[in-house]
DNA sequence: CTGAAAGCGCTTACAG
DNA sequence: CTGAAAGCGCTTACAG
């Protein structure tokens, strides 16, 4: 696995706070005080200029693992995420969370575990403050990297209540679709999954969703069924859905909810009379298909402060009102 | 900025060398020796066995903000991407990036970067063994981070020869898109951008290959226009090349391309006969358009090799020689 | 074949 | 108000 490491680097000195002392006369204790602000250490006016003065003149930084080493934590927060596609969402609350952690002195890092590869040991080399996971670990993976002293999140897309998970409910996305095909007239309904097995933990909860307003409004549960997002196999997949009396179909997200679009064109079937299709994230293409999708958009803002919450290391943004979903009416259902 | 961190976390007390020496009965240099294998130095069977029972049986791991003080550097390689929506291509990139880079022993980690924090701070943070940004750095940020004793590479999409910079010229792909519209017998082309300005760096050097397509071709220069990626103003704009003259339309991206084919739509006009459209990145979506589109697409382990070459981490997977873009032709050009 | 010791660059009691 | 010193957890000459 990891190889030895080559010989030292031509290690280009680095500068270091013992010459900032130095170079100011005064101790390296000094020089970490007034750098670091300590509170409870009254620094000379006259001392401080001196010593910042010359940080800049050196171009002086602290070194990051050497500080980490002392301080006996570090300031990186690591996002650990499956290497298979995860589209805009999850890219924009990335970007939201980036955004908050930086503005609290944390640094937000991402790294895409591939399959087979352990979340453990990516948090061992980089030792972060804390871990967040987008995808389930097992519980020794977990208890692991706790007692390395590390913060850990899981993200859990069913419902947990388990300490260390955020949950966020994906059945609530599966039912605002079911619920909106149903109050059109639908009354059976499909679900439209992905072919990759790995996505199954982020669509089976909302199948779960689907699946339950069916059995609570008394029609058959939803028949499943796995589809290309290149649509070459649309066609035939809705043939069978038609078979089965299917008139309305949920799809894990858009880019399924279009190919099946693709396919009911291809059949020459009227969408949504003849048979309603609503998707997941409101990307770009969802308002320009042909119908314009009906779909559910993600309030990844309430996503992020709950995991930035669950991290508790800032009192957090007042908690977002905002509902995490919202159906987005268009023409497809 | 950076706040000062809070009080000392409760520190769970980490497992250290110096238990695993104590409890095996040997020095903490005989565990570091075994543990990492160090060349040079014969340990005892029966010792390596027994440091290394001792290690399963206490969880041991070297702690790695230690190991890198020590040792002068990380295994950690850092990569640093503007924050705006970059796509499936730039993920592909990113995987194959850090699937070649585990295998080697380092940790490819990533840092989007939002528009105002400088690249050199997360560096600083992070203190990785190499940094490679998507974005172009200021000559300045490139010197500070060098000093850090960082290897750095950029990402160039346009030209150039500037040591440290792979280059992975966009031209081309213009060029593509260009060229495959002249054979179809186009002799006006439009250019369509995002209107994202940050994106520039990107489409600009794509539009140039176009450009000099056009004029190798003794043909007027392409009229570039600014379109959103959910389609609203698609009908307006292409009606704008249409008084224009243009008959064939370079798209950015796919999604780009895909509102153009929606704005056709709109206006009834027939491509490609009327007016061809060719996008770039083939995305899933791309071959489920009305009509199918054709497209240009990116050869990521090309790139991601060229930019392990840089980093001289490894000797390198034999040059892939398969060419950086190519077209793929379906029906709308 | 193995160990005592120095050193990586910081922070933080502890003395003054 | 400031400094000398210990300590964070590792690696690596240097002795034996």
């Amino acid at each position: 696995m990891a190889e030895a490491r080559k010989a030292k680097p031509s290690a280009r000195k680095r500068v270091t706070a013992y010459e900032v002392a130095h170079e100011s006369g005064v101790s390296q204790a000094t020089v970490s005080y007034v750098l670091n602000n300590t509170p409870g250490q009254k620094i000379s006016e006259e001392t401080r200029k001196k010593v910042l003065a010359v940080r800049d003149r050196l171009g002086y930084f602290p070194y990051e693992p050497a500080r980490t080493l002392s301080y006996g934590n570090s300031s990186i927060v690591l996002i650990v995420m499956p290497d298979y596609p995860l589209g805009h969402v999850m890219t924009a609350l990335l970007d939201y969370l980036s955004e908050v952690l930086t503005d609290v002195g944390k640094t937000l890092v991402v790294h895409r575990t591939k399959g087979g590869q352990s979340a453990v040991d990516v948090a061992r080399v980089i030792a972060p403050m804390a871990l967040v996971s987008m995808y389930p670990l097992h519980p020794d993976e977990i208890e692991t990297v706790k007692r390395m002293g590390i913060l850990t999140e899981e993200l859990a897309f069913g419902e947990s209540d388990a300490p260390g998970v955020i949950t966020n409910p994906q059945e609530d996305v599966g039912r605002i679709q079911a619920e909106h095909l149903l109050a059109t007239g639908k009354k059976v309904l499909g679900y439209a999954r992905p072919i990759d097995e790995r996505l199954r933990p982020f669509w089976n909860p909302r199948l779960e969703g689907v699946r339950r307003v069916c059995q609570e409004a008394g029609l058959p549960a939803p028949v499943d069924l796995a589809l290309r997002e290149d649509g070459v196999d649309a066609a035939e997949t809705l043939a069978i859905w038609l078979r089965n009396g299917v008139n309305g179909i949920c799809a894990y997200n858009d880019e399924i909810a279009l190919a099946v679009l693709h396919g009911a064109r291809q059949l020459g079937m009227v969408v949504p009379r003849e048979c309603g299709v609503v998707g997941v994230d409101d990307i770009p293409a969802a308002s320009i298909s042909a119908p314009p999708l009906t779909t559910v958009r993600l309030n990844v803002h309430t996503i992020a402060q709950r995991i930035i919450a669950g991290l508790k290391l800032i009192d957090g943004p007042a908690e977002d009102d905002r509902p995490v979903s919202e159906l987005i009416m268009r023409q497809s259902a």
